[in-house]
DNA sequence: CGAAAGTGTAACACATGCGATTACATTGAA
DNA sequence: TTCAATGTAATCGCATGTGTTACACTTTCG
């Protein structure tokens, strides 16, 4: 949903554009934008007006935003792993397991923001027109 | 949670396991751990005797059972996207881009499997091993 | 055979997280 | 000043996952 925002902004390139715009691209409530957008911000890939005739712009160039920022700026914490759940300590496996599978993870997450990375906001841009074209 | 069941019936290789060991060791209830087997069942990669002393066991060698599959067989599809969520059809973005959203979310997924598929079950249980013995 | 051990499975309570909605204070441009 | 729009909190509803109990069915073993 992030990067579907982020795609409208990217298609507006420059027009700031207001959250209550946004929302009704996504078929959604202007808070639940704003919630985003608050994310987006504090990464730094979009800028937000306040007061009248407000809205958010990219605050770089499409081409210069992949989706593995994205993808850090708004998933919060690990996919994985549940933080409540202590192993036995009388299991020998439960108790040195957890780090190794810790190792296991973040090797598995760090492929996985690597090939977002090699997708930027205007690859997604063009790449939806094209869809688009050939729908039509 | 599926690999670290996985990591004590590779520890107690060939050894049958009930349900009720399993749950001890990661500490949750029999229920769930077997609910977790079925799936591992049905992805061939236990199996499991009914009856007065039964339980389960790895159908293949630890060395020949990788992470990637045991995410296949335990995450059902699919980590992003929402179904429910439909665009708005006037907005221009909104249309094409799902398509080439799923895209690229299958080759993040792609990569992520690729990554797992690099550890096997016996790499895990070597490596806690040898964390345990660190700490120790 | 029959009892005991375990699995398969359903039903239900509970916690958690996310989306949706409403409401309101605040900001900033016209 | 006025008004559009953001920032933010409170709350509800829904989906999902976990925990728990209960029970039928299967298999081993005495």
């Amino acid at each position: 949903m992030a990067v579907h925002v982020l795609a409208v902004l990217a298609y507006k390139e420059g027009d700031p554009v207001t959250s209550a715009k946004l929302a009704d691209s996504v078929n959604t409530n202007p808070v639940i934008i704003r919630r985003l957008l608050l994310s987006l911000q504090q990464a730094r890939l979009i800028e937000t007006r306040k007061g009248a005739g407000a809205g958010s712009r990219l605050s770089r160039s499409p081409q210069r935003i992949n989706l593995a920022e994205v993808y850090r700026a708004v998933e919060r914490h690990e996919p994985f792993s549940s933080p409540n759940n202590k192993p036995n300590a009388g299991c020998p496996v439960g108790n040195c397991i957890r780090k190794t599978l810790e190792l296991v993870f973040a090797s598995a997450e760090s492929a996985l923001e690597q090939d977002l990375k090699r997708t930027t906001l205007a690859d997604v841009v063009r790449t939806a027109r094209e869809t688009c074209m050939k729908a039509a």
